[in-house]
DNA sequence: ATGGTAGACCATCTA
């Protein structure tokens, strides 16, 4: 089993990337961010006529998440039940899979803007509302996969130049402690349970060659819970879509599952 | 210190 996380940033845009990719990577969810679009403009037939179903919390404009998933979903939740916010942020579905259900949440988590904005408070109120739905979804669903955009960079080894961006938005030691809560929860970050080139990030800013410098931060990330970690047997960076015409600023984070030896 | 680019949308806002 495979699930993804991609920050398509406009699905609109993305869309025929996103279509080639799933195409050549076909994974069993892959969890989108930033569509920006409502969603009676979510583009479902091209999903379906791959072979793909979905689910999304579309809005116009700004944020909007979804999953898609090669079965149907069940019990498909929008954003955090117990806080009021109108930006759309979280979609989780439940699948089956040998092991039974596992649940798989989009997650994209507000980016913060510059350290002591309004926004940054947000993201410090929206990472504890997160923390606390997480850790009653995790009762409920013990083999559970977050995916998504965290716009935290966890420690200096995801950031290219950790001096310059000292104490900076997404690097700040509020953020990582949010995004630390979260793996307080049981919560593993997969991408580091495997050796890993130094200097692998999944977002560069559009701006002054960032990508082509590798100027980048690694702030989207896989969780998976202590039911589904030892199952998983890999966690990658794709780069590639970033070399595309038009690309993301971010780049899909795959992970592997096998079940098969548990099975056996 | 500012601005650089991209996307949504037609003046800025967000990232």
């Amino acid at each position: 089993m495979k699930l993804a996380t991609w920050n398509i940033n406009s699905l609109k845009v993305r869309l025929p990337q996103v279509l080639d990719w799933l195409a050549a990577n076909p994974v069993d969810a892959l969890c989108l961010q930033e569509l920006k679009l409502p969603d009676e403009k979510f583009p479902l037939e091209a999903f379906t006529e791959i072979g793909y179903q979905a689910n999304w919390a579309g809005q116009k404009t700004y944020n909007g998440v979804a999953v898609i998933t090669r079965g149907a979903g069940t019990d498909v939740q929008r954003n955090l039940p117990a806080y009021d916010d109108h930006q759309q942020r979280i979609i989780a579905t439940t699948l089956d899979s040998p092991m039974g259900d596992i649940r798989v949440i989009s997650a994209y988590c507000p980016n913060g803007q510059s350290i002591g904005s309004d926004k940054y408070e947000y993201k410090l109120e929206w990472f504890k509302a997160l923390r606390s739905w997480l850790r009653d979804e995790l009762q409920r669903y013990p083999r559970l996969a977050i995916l998504g955009d965290y716009n935290v960079a966890p420690k200096d080894e995801d950031v290219h130049d950790p001096l310059k961006w000292i104490g900076d938005v997404l690097v700040s030691e509020p953020e990582r402690e949010a995004f630390g809560s979260l793996l307080e929860l049981g919560l593993s970050d997969a991408f580091r349970q495997f050796e890993q080139e130094e200097k692998s990030f999944t977002w560069w800013d559009y701006r002054r060659y960032a990508f082509r410098r590798n100027a980048g931060l690694r702030i989207d990330h896989v969780l998976l819970s202590q039911a589904l970690q030892p199952y998983c047997t890999a966690c990658v960076i794709d780069k590639a879509p970033r070399a595309n015409e038009q690309p993301s600023d971010h780049v899909p984070v795959i992970a592997t599952l096998d079940f098969a030896a548990a099975l056996a």
